[in-house]
Parts: structure tokens; C-alpha cells; sequence
DNA sequence: CGGAATCCCGCAAGATACTG
DNA sequence: CAGTATCTTGCGGGATTCCG
């Protein structure tokens, strides 16, 4: 984006930004990516998800649970049997988000060494 | 990933979150994507950056311009004139990764307003 | 089993002021 | 022009406790 005019094409990008910071902020949080990706093969169950889940604290499965549900990346599905049962599943929705998470992965994956490098001889020229 | 079992496909997935959130972790933050972007179609200037990024601060400019430095995404390249003039350049590893972000772009404006409604449908019903 | 409620803390980020 | 230095605050997230 040329910052110097201001035409549309300044424009384009900046909803471009925006676009892209929308899906970050409903997939960053600590817990999201780990939670979807745990879901991904199957119903899961809350226990399940916190046993599987490394370090994950019980609020933060249970809010996080909520806002993937909430954004439709989740469905509830409450058993009510006693004791109680309830199962997380993805939607087509999420199913597809995490196929537009691959490319990320592979970029970091084929970059993982570069940076590596680039932060050591950044600190170390610094210093 | 099942978490019932712990067979090596857990393993698989843990790492892909890990690397995931790599990513994330570097892209995330506020003004990452923004400057990113902003440097796309050439060199920008710290003031055009200040200028064309809407509500960035010059303390969190700064910052970010270091990190994604650190971790060679943008060159820095000072010329010793007077006024100073310090250039940022996306570097190839930049590009990339922007491309890679397109697929989570695309994602987000084909579900924006499915996710409006499920986040309508769910906040409606809860209250 | 699957939560909700409460308390607490560290850190990302804003505001403001000064500088080579 | 292109930063650095402080001070301050908001909020993500951890720990703990209680509940249907």
C-alpha cells in the first residue's frame, strides 16, 4: 500500500488488514487453535479436552469452549444424562479455517530455521 | 487428534499447533499485520508508516519495526543524511507469509456473516 | 462431570515527554 | 526525522473455590 496517495487501492488493503486481523482475533487466544485441532478428529468431550490439552487451566477451556461456540466454530451438544455429558464438535466452518491454517504451518515450517538465525544475529549484533 | 489415545498422531498434531502458534505469536500483536502490509509495495519511511497506519502509537510503531526486524521480516536501512532517512523493506520470507495469509483472508470474508449470525443467534438466545 | 464465580497478576499497549 | 524513556492502565489468563 502506498501510504503517500490515497486512493482506493489504500483502501482495499486497509480492509484487507482488517479481514485478517478479524480471523486472528477469533483464532489467537492462547487455547483456540490447540482446542479446534483436539476437536477436529471426532466429538470430544470437556474432560477429555482437559486431560489432552497441555496446561491449560479449567476457566480457560470453558471460556474459550464458549467463544468458539459462540463464533459458530463449535457445536454443544449436552447429553442430559447424570452424570452429565456434554461433546464438542467442529463445524464445516472450522473444518475449513483449519485447511487455510495449513499454509500458515508450511510457511512456518519452511522459515522456522531462518528466523532462528535472523533473531541470533540480531541479539547478538546488538549486544 | 484423539485424546484417548497416545500414539504418535497426538504427537503430530501437538507439533502442528506449536507451529502454528509460532506464527501466530509473530504476526499477532496489533500493528504486526498492519506494518506488514503497509511495507508490501516498497520502501516506507517511519513517518509514513506513523502517518498511514490509523491509531498506532510512535512507542508501539517502534516496537513492532524491531520485532519484525528481529525476526527478518523488514530490513532496516538507514541513510546517514541530515534530516535522517531510515527505509523498511518486506524481505522474500515477508512475502511469503503474506501470501500464506490470503487463504485465511479469503476464509474470514467467505464466513464474515456467518459468523455474525452465529454470534447474533447465540447472544440473543443466552439473554 | 462440567461448569460458574471470584481474586489476582503480568504484560501488551496507550499517553506523554525528551533527544541526536 | 526517527526515534528513546517513563509512567500508567486494561485485559488475558492463572489459581482457587463452590455448585447442579
Amino acid at each position: 500500500m502506498s501510504l503517500r496517495n490515497t486512493d482506493v487501492s489504500a483502501e482495499v488493503e486497509h480492509e484487507a488488514t482488517c479481514t485478517v486481523l478479524q480471523v486472528l482475533e477469533r483464532v489467537s487466544g492462547k487455547w483456540s487453535i490447540g482446542i479446534l485441532l483436539a476437536a477436529m478428529n471426532g466429538p470430544v468431550r470437556f474432560t477429555e479436552l482437559e486431560r489432552g490439552i497441555n496446561g491449560i487451566s479449567r476457566r480457560m477451556l470453558t471460556l474459550t469452549l464458549r467463544n468458539l461456540e459462540r463464533d459458530g466454530l463449535l457445536t454443544r451438544t449436552v447429553y442430559p444424562t447424570v452424570p452429565p455429558k456434554v461433546e464438542y464438535t467442529v463445524t464445516e466452518m472450522a473444518r475449513e479455517l483449519y485447511d487455510s491454517l495449513r499454509s500458515l504451518t508450511a510457511w512456518a515450517e519452511r522459515n522456522l530455521d531462518t528466523i532462528a538465525t535472523a533473531r541470533h544475529t540480531y541479539d547478538t549484533a546488538k549486544r
